[in-house]
DNA sequence: TCAAAATCATTCGTATGCAAATGATATCAG
DNA sequence: CTGATATCATTTGCATACGAATGATTTTGA
């Protein structure tokens, strides 16, 4: 063995490894994988609706009319995207809009009777959907993961 | 307290809330919003790079010269999505490609000697923004999330 | 060998997701 | 009362993200 190999040695050794990034052990890349197979598993149960848009049906059917701004916020969208999935949703006749009567600011969306009939269709697939993403964990796994979870989110 | 009511509370005991789906709890939303905190806190940290690009450089750093393709399996992204990223770093010069001598099909990218300079220099803030979005988990919590989300991803 | 299948990259279309700027309206403070 | 501030919604621009279709090239298998 060379002396350069004893210093490279000794020199990985005083790193432990501390210089070498493995981007698959950081949690945000994890975390964007694991939000993909959800995605993914989601579609292929639900494929006429997105996960953003099952969300806004889910909330409205949750707490009924509210303004558009407010709904973001209940399903953590931000006013641009909240607009265009209520644009898309409104399209295809699942939820309607309406004025405001006293604050001229503010637009209402509620379920179209179509909404309502699809959100109520949808969520046992939807449990389905959760059951699944989780399923590579045990009971108790999936307790202890979306524990931890709530408090990173 | 009249029939009505005796009915109603009957009802809701049998149901034991499992007709009340509450998006707030299920595993995709708060995913989604777990992974929204950690962009959100990347970007305060690394303005100029989004996470998918950070990773596209720092998986390049780890393997060296590659091709798209596989770059985009490593990082998980499809192709459509990994071209527009490579895109994006070359034109920034951080990143440059060339095609492959055997396999024409094939176009290989690496890292500019600017590209390896600015991974080099963002790999410190990387750490901190993992270690921040961790930060409200404990030592314990954060090693067993770790492990629990690996297993979903 | 050579047609079928697979792989690599590109393009198109649609849907989030967010920052920043803008306009309309409402609320607040002096 | 009114000017400053805040809130609600919209629009624009940019960046993922992915399905589907396409074209070029390579590999496979009968």
């Amino acid at each position: 063995m060379s002396g350069e190999d004893n210093l490279l040695r000794l020199v990985e050794a005083e790193d432990g490894d501390e210089n070498n990034y493995h981007l698959q052990d950081q949690v945000g890349f994890i975390l964007r994988k694991a939000h993909q197979r959800h995605v993914s598993l989601f579609a292929s149960h639900i494929a006429d609706l997105t996960p953003p848009q099952f969300a806004a049906l889910a909330k409205l059917y949750d707490i009924g009319e509210t303004s558009q701004n407010q709904l973001g916020t209940l399903i953590a969208m931000d006013a641009a995207t909240v607009k265009g999935v209520i644009d898309r949703l409104k399209a295809r006749g699942l939820v309607e809009v309406s004025k405001h009567e006293v604050d001229k600011r503010r637009l209402l969306v509620n379920l179209t009777p179509e909404g309502r009939e699809a959100i109520e269709r949808l969520i046992p697939l939807a449990r389905t959907i959760t059951e699944e993403t989780l399923a590579p964990l045990t009971a108790k796994e999936a307790a202890t993961f979306l524990r931890l979870l709530a408090k990173l989110a």
